[in-house]
DNA sequence: CAATTTAAGGACTTTTTTATCCTTTATTGT
DNA sequence: ACAATAAAGGATAAAAAAGTCCTTAAATTG
């Protein structure tokens, strides 16, 4: 479903949310060791996540990774589409050129409604909210450390 | 979602039983042309699923592909999980060691739903029901080719 | 300003997926 | 038995994804 790319950004955006949270900025070091990925792979995907503004990030001594209030608005959908592009979402399942209603492919109406579902999966919680669930000891992002 | 293997596995198995069901064998060649995929990876993908029983093949003169009573019972789910296994339906989708009810990650008790949702669509119908459509021309298999 | 810290960038390697090609084996019809 | 046909199998090639490493640039602190 999600590229080991997308699955390493999506803990790591979360887990910079949740040191935000306390005001503190993150090394990608320090993430990769929480969320349980290969730290030069887990810098490389960050990068990409600024330039895309989906996160913050600071050079020097006491820098690091961080999102505040202008980054509160983004959902995993967001997250999800930077890294692993929308085939998730649009395009048709089997391949075929374009998803069509006039002309589906024989998983194109059962696929639609998996979509929507999906799609409202990826949307109806923001990252920040997310991680809140995390704080809260709710949900884990490593089954490594607490 | 699905790899290109499984998405020309999906084609070709459809394509294979609209044939079956007017008693036609049909060649990899003639099969790879009408789902719109290339011709020696097809040919892969369906020595599997001859291994694994999908399918039927025949060597020899007038041989090919077919399917028959022996291969009424399977659906999508037999199909996709092989080819690209049930990563799609088991394990966690953030890639934690396992999926846990206890220790959840952040998209556990979403994504179980939409597992649940993918589930009952890849089997609610039989291989040979979504023939069927094909044949009615409900369905298609290739935008190239009708 | 110098030393240190940390992200950015680019080149590179490895692994997996996708795809092709060639030889062998089984089957059929003559 | 013989030629023709088609799948099976194995070896290889190309492309994409995953992962590493090293150098450069920016910021901070003293
Ligand atoms: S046509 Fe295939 S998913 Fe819509
Ligand atoms: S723990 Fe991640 S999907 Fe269940």
């Amino acid at each position: 479903m999600f590229s080991k790319a997308c699955q390493y950004g999506i803990k790591a955006v979360i887990y910079i949310w949740v040191q935000s949270l306390s005001g503190a900025r993150v090394g990608a070091k320090e993430i990769a060791v929480h969320v349980d990925a290969p730290e030069p792979f887990t810098a490389k995907i960050l990068q990409d996540l600024v330039r895309k503004k989906i996160v913050g990030s600071q050079k020097g001594p006491n820098g690091g990774f961080y999102v505040d209030k202008s980054h509160e608005k983004f959902t995993l959908k967001d997250l999800v589409s930077a890294i692993d592009g929308d085939g998730l979402f649009s395009g048709c399942s089997l391949g075929l050129r374009e998803c069509s209603e006039e002309n589906p492919c024989p998983l194109h109406s059962e696929i639609k409604k998996v979509r929507n579902h999906v799609l409202e999966m990826l949307t109806k919680k923001t990252l920040r909210e997310l991680a809140l669930e995390v704080n809260n000891g709710e949900t884990v992002l490593s089954r490594l450390i607490g």
